[in-house]
DNA sequence: ACAAAAGTGTTGAGAGTACACCCATGC
DNA sequence: GCATGGGTGTACTCTCAACACTTTTGT
């Protein structure tokens, strides 16, 4: 009926013999640059794609893990640790990449701008952040995962409040807010909000206050450590 | 500062020099059999891990894609195809498997169990179904894997209606809920949960009916085809 | 007639949505 | 005193959640 036992995982076989895929990490960095949602680029040097843009990313190592590689990525670009990221989806279609067979396992990180190193010009790679609204032509399957990246993002703002992962250690309402709007690309009412997201207690006071100069002050907050993150969505099925 | 340079992709170097992992796809089969939620495992025959049970998977060949590779596991096992399937997430720490480096993509399918071929021994492996709430002992990593799948596939239950994947092509009402509960694992409002999906607009009524010999025959049902099965949730931010 | 499963409506509570004005500060 | 951004409350609507009885069939 069907050439089964030949597929099947070959226990008594050394995997070492099998011709096989490469294996990358990349990493699609967001931060939020002048009232803009931009990712951070790579110029590619070598052929195939030369002189275009990619998201950043590499090979992994034998011994390390799927998320040491992508943290190691990430640092490497921005020299940022500890900021958000999770894995977003593994790209695997045979000719993604013109040269050989390469799987990528892609990783999204939100950073803070202001937490980035921007050692301008101590790197061999020519680096440079784009708004994700209007993107440079992309190599390899780039723009369809950068696409996808936002969706995600956005789909996930509407159900946790992964949105202060952008922001600075301590921001405004107001910071909040506009962070939103700029990823979903409408505008919010402010008081709705506000009382949302207050009455999410996922937030706290820090005391301090932000002022601008012109302006009323206003409330410094800071996500709650031990808060869950994760709203509650509307349930399908009580 | 670091040693960004060497870490970034070798795009002028040929990837086939680096020391690299295995790739294999894994694809946890769902059913729903007698009243319970079974996942397809298979014996292992060799170490590691030999008489143990395993999530059924193989290397990704060189030339066919992840989605491919997936669909060649599952028609193997089961000699189902053009069902539901998604990948679940990539698992990849270095130490997964002893023997040496394996990264894998794990996909999850939903088959309705009536469309499953049954070849007893015409496979050399010997296969089981087992209840998701009470399962073997698991080969690698596998354990893990299957608790992560049930958890995605109870949380797309909430805000999908991809329950009736598991089910034949025509269903009642009643079927229907009873899939969801026997994965939720709790009961239903039976007039809730009717008001709820015949709102949804996913479903058709064939026109036919179920009788089970005992009791009132009921309506059976179909998915419309070009429906949305997406079901809108509450929104964080209006 | 009775056992078994299908099918059907209403009400109270809570959340969502839309909407406009006063407050604190710098210049 | 005025420009700028911060901060607050209420009424209507809609969805959710809880709850029990009638209908159709087979035996």
């Amino acid at each position: 009926m069907m050439d089964t036992v030949t597929n099947n995982i070959p226990e008594n076989y050394d995997p070492s013999a099998f011709a096989r895929p490469s294996v990358t990490v990349d990493v699609v960095i967001f931060a939020l640059v002048a009232e803009d949602l931009q990712a951070l680029l790579i110029k590619r040097k070598h052929s195939p794609f030369a002189g275009m843009w990619a998201i950043p990313g590499g090979f992994v190592r034998i011994n390390e893990s799927l998320e040491e590689a992508a943290a190691r990525e990430l640092a490497e670009e921005t020299n940022v640790r500890n900021v958000y990221m999770e894995q977003l989806y593994t790209f695997g279609q045979p000719d993604r990449d013109p040269r050989t067979r390469v799987i990528t396992v892609v990783y999204v990180a939100l950073v803070p701008y202001d937490a980035i190193d921007h050692h301008p010009g101590d790197d061999a790679a020519e680096t440079g952040w784009f708004s994700m609204f209007n993107l440079p032509d992309l190599a390899f399957d780039h723009r369809e995962i950068l696409d996808y990246a936002l969706t995600r993002l956005r789909y996930k703002l509407e159900y946790t409040a992964v949105g202060f992962e952008l922001l600075p250690d301590e921001f405004t309402l107001s910071d909040l807010q506009k962070a939103y709007e700029i990823i979903l690309h409408e505008s919010l009412d402010k008081r709705n909000f506000r009382r949302k997201i207050l009455s999410a207690n996922i937030l706290e006071e820090t005391g301090r206050m932000k002022s601008l100069g012109e302006g009323r002050p206003a409330k410094l907050y800071r996500y709650q450590q031990n808060a869950i993150a994760e709203i509650k969505t509307r349930r399908l099925f009580p």
